[in-house]
DNA sequence: AATAATAATTCTTATATAAGACTTAAGATA
DNA sequence: TATCTTAAGTCTTATATAAGAATTATTATT
């Protein structure tokens, strides 16, 4: 059987604490010495596994003060930029939550098993008060038992911090497809923008550790004041 | 004067050759230990500084081989994918290659000064011999002296490779901002669609090393068939 | 109780050596 | 001359120690 380094068996070892939730957002692992005694290794060692984490953003590390696993931040994850590349903080207003049997797409995004229901919500986004984006987010109905009847006024604009908090699944990364598409009937009424007016799509899974789909989303964005950049240009 | 790191210094060190063509694209860098000895540091000092360089995708390492310097792929910096989530080498056709006075966008973009020459180039792309893509390119005219003169027929499917080659000017990364537009009377006429069609516009400034911009491009993509995604999913 | 100094802890940078895995070069053999 | 074996070279993984920089905890002083 194929040798498997040291330093990569200890990745997935933490790898699965960050799943399994044995840490929290912001909470400090243990310390290189220390994992280096408990797992029998050289600090060195522990050192490689965890700059690999670090590189992938699970973690970040503190000079001087310890390794913390990483804390969602409001942007994280959110590729618009205002036309000067300024950074704003999108709003959000939940239209609809409702519970759906998942279709073809849905299923094929979250890897779900024929018949499985999924949690659909709509709802629009805003960029310094002005309707942007309009989004159809899709879930899983078993890993968010109970979401399928929150007030849509409820939802809280972050919902992968929400998704972590309120049911103890993180999101660690996404993979996203970008289309240009027009503004239909019903997108036009919402974002305020007549038929046909150019929209930026942006179909997103994303996922958890380990790269399990959590959830599926379009995004149809306005661009006219607004660009999509990945990686940011800050980066 | 603050302090550099020495795994910092042997990294410009190295960025400065690379810049100035010391080595060619796949030519192997001399050894860890003769770099450690040319240094006078250790070779975990020099493994350090040539990690950072693999990882911003400058090097690439050949376990019993050697490390060399990063040749381009032709699918290097393609960001279009087809819907099954296969690559295909976009083919080109130039339309027009002529100097003119660079316009604001362009000296912005590629920090010219005022009253400089660029070089423009407009050419469609097809994939699977189908038009997809409409594209104007901008290069400044003191890198690429002779460039103008060059009959269109002549200009090569990849540029990035083509600069390097001819004119030792590198390509090592680029910035992309996306938005979403329709189909102009022109660019309607060039990709065989209507009026209107959506397209998927990537505006793109592509570096040097110590990131000197080099060209700046807009492309502007039909995405019935295609999608965005970067990074690609296979990374 | 508050503040300052000191000590202890953390990660970062740097050194060193060595075995394993892979590739290439040189020498031996047919 | 061609092929095989051996040696030498490369990067990769792993060990170890130690000083520097930053942060936190403890102790001493006011």
């Amino acid at each position: 059987m194929e040798k498997i380094p040291l330093y990569e068996q200890i990745k997935e070892a933490l790898l699965g604490r960050l799943a399994s939730d044995h840490w929290r957002p912001g909470e400090l692992l243990p310390s290189e010495p220390k994992l280096a005694e408990e797992f029998d290794v050289s600090q060195g060692t522990i050192r490689r596994a965890l700059d690999d984490l670090v590189s992938q953003g699970l973690l970040v590390r503190h000079q001087g003060r310890g390794t913390a696993v990483t804390e969602h931040t409001p942007f994280g994850f959110f590729h618009l930029f205002r036309g000067d590349g300024a950074r704003e903080l999108p709003q959000s207003k939940t239209l609809r939550i409702s519970s759906n049997q998942a279709s073809r797409t849905e299923r094929d995004s979250l890897e779900l098993a024929s018949g499985k229901q999924v949690i659909r919500i709509l709802r629009v986004r805003y960029l310094n008060l002005e309707p942007k984006i309009f989004e159809t987010i899709s879930v899983s109905s078993d890993l968010f038992p109970g979401l399928v009847k929150m007030s849509a006024r409820d939802l809280p604009n972050t919902v992968y911090r929400f998704y972590e908090q309120e049911f103890g699944v993180p999101i660690v990364g996404k993979r996203e497809r970008l289309r240009a598409a027009t503004a239909t009937k019903s997108e036009a009424r919402y974002l305020h923008v007549e038929v046909g007016t150019p929209l930026l799509e942006i179909e997103c899974v994303a996922y958890s550790h380990r790269t399990q789909p959590i959830e599926w989303r379009i995004s149809r964005c306005l661009t006219d004041e607004h660009y999509y950049c990945n990686p940011p240009e800050s980066a």
